[in-house]
RNA sequence: CGGGGCAUGGUGUAAUGGUAACAUACACGCUUCGGGAGCGUGUGAUUCUGGGUUCAAAUCCCAGUGCCCCGACCA
């Protein structure tokens, strides 16, 4: 893409209401813009990151057999009513409207709308286990929203509902899917630290949080320096300073970021919504669930909270908006005609990339707003690399540029 | 929902009772071009909304709204 045709434009300055750094830099650099508290509107940087986490999710949820649906935003009343959510738990953050005497919620979160659309469809124990999944944005009346994208009323989310015919299986499942949380996480930039978590009444048994370290996260975890011991300071049974259950290492508290948990809902909606199937046995039971969320824009949020400098965001590879950032220094003559040249044929080699071709900004307005964007490469084309036959390539997160022949430079980038 | 703070061009700020200023951004011209360049010209604000006090309100008073932070809340 040509910057030149880029509708965005990068501030100097963050609006002074923005605290987060997440809000600052994103809103900085034009890739979200503001609607009100808690809701953001996704420009095209913006919404490149959030594709590229979404598909990364995609990824690896149908590596391990999801099925990507895509339910409804509006959620019928009378489904609600048959766990006893409508007015309580769930149902006070849940935006609702009228339509005549019909009341509608916008979808939170899909427990209800799934396990109706399965116990149509399902009867039979050889058709479980079962890994429905779907990426869309979620409505929640939070009573604070805050951080940017950490904590919205609006916002984009994944969340995958497994239906298993027996514990066992069940479990089997919850640890497949938490080493793909964690190889999700990981490509996204993301050390996430899995951490024992409330059941808030759904199950005995802890449930999952992924954790990203960072000082803007609400919530403080007790955890292990080798991150094989982690638990939410909410049901902590230990303290920092105490050593680790499992290695023996002291504890350290400290802030985080939940960007997923995975969580056993055994059969607490397929009771009260009449979900069974027919086992081998021939008798009929009821389904077994679990289910597993990764805020998406949350996700996004945090990395930049995690992987940014005093100049901008510096985007892990996977994720960023582009591969390269290309700059020329001067717009004119054989530097402008060399770098229309590399352009073209970089993107038409599938290289993702940023074309500064803005004939009315100096040098260091583009490089200024190249380290604000964050884009992991950085290529620049001026008189001074030409008499070298080459081009200066740097990375975001590296302070040393080096030169590398414009003959060699499709074989480098591979 | 409790506590605190803030509200002035797109963005950041100034103006403490006398009719809105500066920087930046944007447009045009010239000069520039390896780290947010220089000069000139120009566009752009019912000072959040409503009411009150006053000859006169961005400024004082009341109410509302919005935003930020802390807390409560967070499947």
């Amino acid at each position: 893409m040509r910057q030149s045709q880029l509708f965005t434009k990068t501030l100097k300055e963050a609006p002074k209401d923005e605290k987060s750094i997440n809000s600052q830099l994103l809103i900085r650099g034009g890739f979200i813009h503001k609607e009100m508290a808690g809701v953001y509107s996704y420009l095209p940087l913006g919404l490149k990151v959030l594709k590229n986490i979404g598909n990364i999710i995609r990824e690896e949820m149908d590596n391990i057999g999801g099925q990507e649906i895509a339910m409804t935003v509006f959620q019928p009343k009378h489904l609600w009513e048959e766990t006893g959510r409508w007015s309580k738990t769930v149902g006070e953050v849940m935006y609702k409207c009228r339509e005549g005497n019909k009341e509608i919620g916008l979808g939170p979160t899909h427990e209800e709308m799934l396990t109706d659309i399965i116990r149509h469809h399902v009867k039979s124990y050889t058709e479980l286990p079962l890994y429905i999944y779907q990426i869309q944005t979620k409505f929640r009346k939070e009573p604070r929203a805050r951080s940017g994208l950490l904590r919205g009323r609006e916002f984009l989310m994944k969340d995958l509902y497994s239906f298993h015919s027996s514990e066992k299986d069940f479990k089997r499942y919850y640890e497949i899917m938490k080493k793909a949380y964690s190889k999700i996480f990981e490509r996204c930039g993301l050390s996430a630290i899995i951490t024992e978590a409330s059941g808030s009444g759904f199950t005995k048994e802890y449930t999952h949080e992924f954790q990203v370290l960072a000082p803007e996260g609400e919530d403080v975890i007790i955890c292990c320096p080798k991150r094989d011991f982690a638990q939410n300071q909410e049901i902590a049974n230990t303290k920092a300073g105490n050593r680790c259950p499992s290695c023996k290492n002291i504890l350290n508290k400290a802030r985080s970021i939940e960007v997923g948990n995975i969580f056993p809902l055994g059969v607490r909606y397929s009771k009260d919504m009449n979900a069974y199937f027919i086992d081998r046995d021939g008798k009929k039971k009821l389904i077994i669930m679990g289910s597993y969320g990764i805020g998406i824009s949350r996700t996004m949020g945090a990395v930049v909270e995690v992987h940014h400098d005093e100049k901008g965001i510096i985007w892990p590879e996977e994720i960023a908006p582009f591969q390269v950032h290309f700059i020329q220094v001067e717009n004119t003559g054989r530097v402008k005609k060399t770098s229309e040249r590399l352009y073209e044929n970089l993107w038409k080699g599938n290289c993702e990339v940023l074309y500064d071709d803005r004939a009315n900004k100096t040098i260091g307005e583009k490089f200024a707003d190249c380290d604000l964007i964050g884009i992991p490469m950085r290529i620049v084309v001026s008189e001074r690399t030409l008499a070298k036959k080459s081009v200066e390539i740097k990375k975001r997160n590296e302070k040393k540029a080096k030169l590398v022949e414009i003959k060699q430079l499709s074989r480098f980038l591979k």
